[in-house]
DNA sequence: ATCCTCATGTAACCCGTTACATGATTAA
DNA sequence: TTAATCATGTAACGGGTTACATGAGGAT
């Protein structure tokens, strides 16, 4: 059974504690968002549909009056999940990334060049601080999304780097 | 005149030289691509939208026989580019990793993360290769897609080194 | 001749976000 | 008591990819 692109979070986030759906959106937001994202509006249809193809088993398990879904993985959605994990197919790797594309073309306006690289060093340090946030308050029981936080880290701290040499570069050749 | 995401790298591409709507994919794919991408599903009916709107106007340059309309800014789609370009707004910034989400996953099959990891190395391996052979085949007189091109070489070395030591660091663990 | 590149387009489909609607529970 | 959080959902919309269809021109 292959998984669509959103049922590979949904069956991982579950993988990992069984969840309602309002939990796997938590998770995600606070764990994978930075690369990989999902919407309300895909996760509780695409739960609908997983449990319609026994992937996954919803156990209604109320807050007193108020709804409550909890859900599970079946043996065939653990075997899915672990055929994706193993396969060794064609990744999906996908980006748009406005403030690169703004650089691109900053030769149209080269005076707001430096301003472009400044916006795009804020994205990037917000995203970090988000990010350390994210590494102080965890446990990491788990070693894949430690070592996924670690490399978001790094990265992020990369590009703030080149955005501040850059920056410092282009203001020396000016003068 | 708000720009569509679309519309944005359509625009600046004509912006650096008056273009066909075939040649506008070909340098998207060749220099874009890495952060923001356009398929001629997208390209050809946006082309008719923004000649709507007055942001372009095509000629019809043909090739013998062979049909062809290449587009120009109008001083209203100059316009509108500069004015994204200077814009100080929110930044488009998605992505799509699913060799990051599998790394993420990965405790749930814990003897594949090596694997992963190799699997991770050898697509930026590919896009380095790919980004390498750019710059050599390419004169930059234009900085904005040098940097651009700069910073996208350095991040994905910055990766593929991160997958070296890490998978250098797992195995070491290992035994 | 044949194959690759140039060149334009569209229709079906997939996917995903945004905004909205609703209401219970808990913390301040 | 009021606001935040928990919890579930859907409808409209926008955007984008894939696959297909078509054919001319240039290179081998």
């Amino acid at each position: 059974m292959e998984l669509s692109p959103t049922a590979k979070v949904i069956c991982g986030m579950i993988a990992f504690g069984r969840r309602t759906g309002y939990e796997i959106k938590q998770f995600v937001d606070k764990t994978t968002s930075n690369f990989w994202s999902a919407s309300y509006g895909q996760i509780y249809p695409e739960l609908k549909r997983l449990e319609d193809q026994g992937l996954v088993v919803g156990r209604e398990e109320p807050t007193g009056e108020r709804a409550r879904t909890v859900y599970d993985l079946t043996p065939a959605g653990q075997a899915a999940l672990e055929e994706w994990l193993t396969a060794d197919r064609v990744l999906i790797d996908e980006s748009r990334d406005e403030g690169m594309l703004k650089l691109f073309f900053s030769d149209v306006v080269p005076e707001q060049r430096i301003e472009n690289i400044r916006a795009m060093r804020a994205v990037h340090e917000r995203k970090l601080a988000v990010l350390r946030g994210i590494e102080e308050q965890t446990r990491f029981v788990r070693t894949g999304p430690y070592l996924t936080l670690q490399l978001g880290i790094g990265v992020t701290e990369f590009v703030i780097n080149w955005c501040e040499e850059t920056e410092r570069r282009l203001l020396a050749e000016e003068s």
